[in-house]
DNA sequence: GGAAATTAGATTACACGACATACATGTCGT
DNA sequence: ACGACATGTATGTCGTGTAATCTAATTTCC
């Protein structure tokens, strides 16, 4: 098998299986992986109107997150509010319901962590982080997490 | 950002990028890219039982893939026959359809390897293969890809 | 200044994919 | 025949991408 076509595979592989276990670890708090990202942006971004949020995640890269956003609301675990000065607006924030589950999904994060240090002790994350950064860099999703720093 | 998170986020952001990418390109063929990998498993690794294909897909890595291959089987491209010796067993083949457009499907893939290669030029592949390997050596989906060899 | 066109933000609908669970059915050992 | 087990199916929930639509703000042109 050519490098480029398991380099392929292997990252959906590795995806996949990351977000089963992170699916996993977070099902005692009713929470998706990809809402627990959403949970975690606005925890550390303050509050953010819907499009902002959208360029903060890597999930969901296109458009905005409404139905992932809508969710969350539903459950009371984040307030939206129209903005004043321009009502396209939709101002997202965390509920007091909605900090303590980010806590919570942070400890997880951290245990997930761990799992991948574990995971890459005696393997150099320099090279690989570095040809993933240089592949993402022009494209939605990698500018998001880029915008996170 | 601590060096797992970002590897975890680089990693969903390069697979989502890259399926984005890959459906691009298929749309023309009216197949999606777990679509084109059941067809391409299929025509290299001849006839197999729906349980036999599920071993080796990276995508859909638990259960079997029954209505992915429904799909297929609905607009003619594989043909289902139930094994006379074991009627649990369904026997998937390609059908001429379906053998026409995994050689199309192929194609389009050379064409993705191309670029693949060209975003890895400069990078030493190596480090980060053997990485995803034994990442991804205990998992279904990894166990799935190193059967493909 | 005011109406029309354009742009921007958000929502919705459709199709498909992924995972888990529950269910039905076939096979085999006893 | 009965139950354990394996195999395949159906279903529900959620996620993701795309496109169409709706409304609000802005711009353009008279």
């Amino acid at each position: 098998m050519r490098p480029a076509e398991e380099l392929r595979y292997l990252i959906l592989a590795a995806q996949r299986e990351g977000n089963r276990l992170l699916a996993k670890a977070l099902r005692p708090l009713g929470v998706t992986p990809s809402q627990a990202e959403v949970l975690r942006v606005l925890q550390d971004h303050g509050p953010l109107p819907l499009n902002g949020l959208g360029e903060l995640l890597v999930c969901e890269s296109g458009g905005s997150p409404s139905r992932l956003v809508a969710r969350l609301a539903e459950v009371g675990l984040l307030h939206r509010e129209v903005a004043e000065h321009d009502r396209r607006h939709v101002e997202l924030s965390l509920t007091a319901d909605g900090r303590r589950l980010a806590d919570r999904i942070a400890q997880i994060e951290q245990e997930l962590y761990l799992t991948i240090d574990a995971a890459t002790a005696g393997h150099d994350l320099t090279p690989i982080l570095a040809f993933l950064r240089e592949f993402t860099a022009d494209l939605p999703a990698g500018q998001a997490l880029a915008r996170r720093a």
